[in-house]
DNA sequence: TGTATAATTGCAACCGGGTGCATTTACGAT
DNA sequence: ATCGTAAATGCACCCGGTTGCAATTATACA
């Protein structure tokens, strides 16, 4: 389901503002960072302050639109219609590529069997060292 | 092997500021946040800069003597001679507890085989749902 | 179509953390 | 003990992101 119509049944307006960041993602090929999803609403509509678009994005996350990554100081926002996937970043040359979801399933089944907590690890930023960096010193 | 000798050892100057900070992992039970050693480095002497303590900070995570983790907005500062854990933080109680160091294991040798990405997963912090808020709707 | 009103926006200030640069200081050499 | 120097500190400012509040606006309803 798109993200204005998500946004309408859940009692949100539909704002300039909010077309503009939820067109974007619709357009998107991948994931955007947040200031190129920043540059794009200024290019379109240059008075939108940032912390309407923060704000926005946060809604977005909620209604489970789009996905935050994290990993140090990268973040990344994902359109959920994409598909799930985790990102090997390598720290020194900073070759990034894509990584099955299922990675993280034999952890989750850890935790909720030895330690009763519940995670769900979707689309995380994992640094470490790409072939060539590692072999290099 | 002490926070101060290893300063010393690699070429670094014996300051006050640096004392405290390392008298302060070296007294702590646990981790510690950035807020919590500022406050300390305060309270012993007022004038030192968030900059000094920050860049403190890093080159005692550099040195290897502190590990620096993060998870959204948390970050964590933990003495290495404590031995290594991972945490598991309820996002809806805030309940945190330790975790084996080992859990990342298995994604590490995945990582390793199928993907030829060295990664060494070292005290995460992972956000999820404990058992009882699991339960409660 | 016009109006009431709650939601949304813009603004200004704030926050944790980081940086470039001038001043101060630890410490090895004398 | 003094001194010279490179390293460390304090300062002032920057940055991405967040928040409280007053002004604006999308929408439901008359
Ligand atoms: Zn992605
Ligand atoms: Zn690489
Ligand atoms: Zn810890
Ligand atoms: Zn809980």
């Amino acid at each position: 389901m798109s993200c204005l119509a998500t946004l309408k049944e859940n009692g949100f307006k539909i704002t300039p503002q909010r077309k503009l960041i939820a067109d974007f993602f619709h357009d998107a090929e991948s994931h955007l960072t947040a200031e190129e999803i920043i540059a794009h609403v200024h290019e379109k509509m240059p008075g939108v302050n940032k912390s309407t678009i923060y704000r926005n994005l946060d809604i977005f996350e909620h209604l489970g639109c789009v996905l935050k990554s994290e990993s140090g100081d990268r973040v990344i926002y994902h359109h959920t219609e994409e598909g799930h996937h985790h990102h090997l970043v390598c720290v020194k040359c900073g070759k990034s590529m894509d990584c099955d979801e299922m990675l993280f399933r034999p952890v989750e089944k850890t935790l909720r069997d030895k330690y009763n907590f519940r995670v769900d690890f979707k689309h995380q930023v994992i640094s470490g060292l790409c072939e060539n960096c590692y072999k290099q010193p």
